[in-house]
DNA sequence: GAAACATGTTTGACTAGCCGAACTTTTATG
DNA sequence: CATAAAAGTTCGGCTAGTCAAACATGTTTC
């Protein structure tokens, strides 16, 4: 089965990520990735090899094995997710949203991955709640104060999409 | 300062939650709820109590400090805010929010919690994306198929907010 | 108020994870 | 090709967290 260790997790995208960089991982890249003794890199590999993830002879390089690959890509996925979440739609600092999509990628389910994706994905697309519209008004810091301030909101929006219709026919734009 | 491990600030909430329906948490309580041995309890005590976050002597019962009170209180907002944002604006089932939600409050940064209030807020209010039409539509699942289909979907909307506002006047319904 | 029971604590053992120091292997350099 | 430097590993020791078993303290109940 499947139950790493938030810590493991770790381990196991940090080579994931170093791989697609250079051909394979090496003790050095992954210990100055994730802040840690060279020493603690061995004993994970250890505990990662054991469990069948990646391929590792001491002195070696280190590649990940099939399923490796499949659990690494998505645990780096849940972080990207996240990530994207936090700069795209909450507005959070690119350095702040990297660091929280970090500790938070290892409590993610899936059901909650699928539905986040979906939802940031439709709010991509969207024209009642386009990303642009959220950049420029910085909506969610204010709440609107009348119903006619919503109107004139919505029917902005309708005629945007109107204009948009009639120049290039595409939703999204 | 704080920086309370995710155990210690599951035991921290845990008797924040329990202090909120009886008067004062006990040590059998708090095993129930945590699904974790007694004597574990006593040793995540007596960190607690040397960090001067709860008031701890043997045998009797257990308070929160002014400062226990007031981190506890901070964990359990998270905990809350990503249940409701799971629940409500993703549809997660409830006992799945809660067990992630669970998971994930140890590590949502302060700034992010900020940002994922005013967005939830914003949406519950927001009549361009408001939590009614969400639920029926199902939106997130899928994408619009044509400028079309969300010129007729922002249109119903704008009709249903003049339709409100001619009635009681409220943004928020 | 003594016996039985529930609750809380201590102790010892275990795991995971980390570090630093010493050691080994590989790689680079003269 | 011999030696120095770099990279990797092993070892011992540390902390945090867990459990089970034995022990201590409170609380009921008769």
């Amino acid at each position: 089965m499947e139950s790493l260790s938030a810590s493991l997790e770790d381990y196991l995208e940090a080579i994931y990520q170093i791989a697609r960089k250079k051909s394979a991982a090496r003790a050095k890249d992954i210990s100055k990735r994730l802040g840690v003794n060279r020493s603690s890199v061995t004993g994970a590999l250890h505990s990662l090899a054991e469990r069948q993830l990646i391929n590792y002879t001491p002195y070696d390089f280190i590649t990940l094995t099939p399923e490796g690959e499949r659990i690494a890509a998505r645990i780096s996925r849940r972080h990207t997710l996240l990530r994207d979440f936090f700069v795209r739609i909450l507005g959070v600092e690119a350095a702040e949203a990297e660091e929280s999509a970090c500790r938070m990628e290892h409590a993610v389910s899936e059901t909650i991955f699928d539905r986040l994706a979906q939802f940031v994905d439709f709010i991509r697309v969207c024209p009642r709640l386009d990303i642009q519209w959220i950049r420029e008004t910085g909506y969610f810091c204010e709440r609107p104060e009348s119903v006619e301030s919503c109107r004139l909101c919505i029917k902005g929006c309708l005629e945007s999409l109107e204009e948009r219709k009639a120049t290039d026919g595409t939703v999204t734009g």
